[in-house]
DNA sequence: TCGAGAATATGATTGCCATCATAGAATGAG
DNA sequence: CTCATTCTATGATGGCAATCATATTCTCGA
């Protein structure tokens, strides 16, 4: 499979982690010569739920999402990590593995970062746990909003949650509409707001119809915001 | 109305939370002397969502949902806090308002504790931190494990995953059953499934008629554990 | 360029669950 | 003890969405 983009460099991946470019330049060195650059094609699983690896990793160019299996045997996306984002963090200090599923959406380079070598570098740094308490307090709250949002109310509010929330994260404002930068199939959605790829595909394309948003194949656009916000009530 | 229970001291309350109780003992009296205790009937509201409040909480006796309203103006809990349990902390350290809404479930005996004399201990206090990331991660964990199981699955899947949690958090095995300690109604199990009350009322009835769970009023016991986790399949 | 496979599309049908309506039971405050 | 109020219970009905089935379109790699 052709790698569309060439391989960004350890060093400047870590720099555009929000979390860790406040490391000092000794440090990012450190990590930078323990890490090593990974590329993954669509669909591939990075690290499956329970396995204990010796990494965590760090999106470079491209998107992974993290994923549980219901005991139904439904996958559910929890979420969706862009560039410079993190994730297994939080298994790799609490030793313990991560309970979810990583999955490259599209091809994608990512950085495994080696845990132990973070370890000694988190440890002594009070900053960085600060942040990472401000950035895992974040996460808590969007996770309790989507919870509150996801458990009730119809499929179309639900999917135009996703949407809003995908477009607050991923989305480019062009001016006339605002592009969802993630390559993102149906099914991909229908897993995100817990319904099934056919009625996901149905409401899109009402949606489609009636002027909302606009889809080329994975793209999706929202032309008319505020009536996808509209949906929600 | 009667305060059926004695009001617990504050320091009682604060050694009994398991995130403060490793303070130091100058630093608990001092906190101690920055609280104060508070009687909630059931059904009151602690604090509204967004309200800007000078403290957090910790329940002495009894228990205190969070929720949050959506859109359509349903009510969704996200947690119940019992004995020993912090709420609106996080909102005290990031300096925001609490976004979510805390009720009382039954009468309850809460400490509300100053904001800023938490924060001057909370500054220098790195095994504080720690602690606190610790306890912020496992529950962003129990979010998404609940989020992935709420939004997706049959009313009765979502019904019975609610009844195992509060069960792990509070429930009481009595060798034949487990008891859970809580005082709710169907309501308030509604709140928490994403359901309606009528739903709620016939599922559990369901259960009661095939021996699964024993209710007595807002009393509910587990009699048929295996039962009942088999039920999220 | 072409073909296999993936992704999107759409119809038909069933059934779960929300909604409305109403009634009975239980609780607790005075 | 008593009554208002809350809570539980149950029936009837309609609609939304899951499921199954089947095309059609589109992509991407050979």
């Amino acid at each position: 499979m052709p790698r569309l983009v060439d391989a960004p460099s350890n060093i400047q991946v870590l720099r555009a982690s929000n979390l860790l470019n406040s490391l000092s330049e000794e440090d990012l060195l450190n990590l930078a010569a323990a890490s090593s650059m990974y590329h993954a094609n669509r669909g591939e699983i990075v690290w499956m739920r329970g396995s204990d690896v010796s990494f965590f990793g760090i999106v470079g160019v491209g998107f992974v999402k993290m994923l549980r299996s219901t005991a139904s045997g439904q996958d559910v996306t929890t979420e969706v990590m862009g560039p410079g984002q993190i994730f297994g963090l939080l298994g790799a200090i609490e030793g313990c593995s991560c309970p979810q599923t990583a999955q490259a959406v599209c091809n994608t380079w990512l950085l495994k970062i080696d845990k132990q070598r973070f370890l000694d570098i988190y440890r002594e740094n009070v900053v960085l746990k600060e942040r990472l308490l401000s950035r895992t307090t974040g996460r808590l709250r969007t996770s309790y909003d989507m919870f509150a949002r996801m458990s009730t109310g119809h499929v179309s509010q639900r999917i135009s949650t996703i949407l809003l929330m995908l477009a607050d994260s991923y989305g480019v404002d062009t001016g006339t509409s605002i592009d969802l930068e993630i390559p993102l199939t149906r099914q991909d959605i229908a897993e995100m707001a817990g319904t099934t790829v056919e009625t996901t595909i149905r409401t899109l394309s009402n949606w489609q119809k009636r002027g909302l948003i606009s889809t080329q194949h994975k793209r999706i656009s929202i032309i008319d915001l505020g009536e996808i916000q509209n949906l929600q009530h």
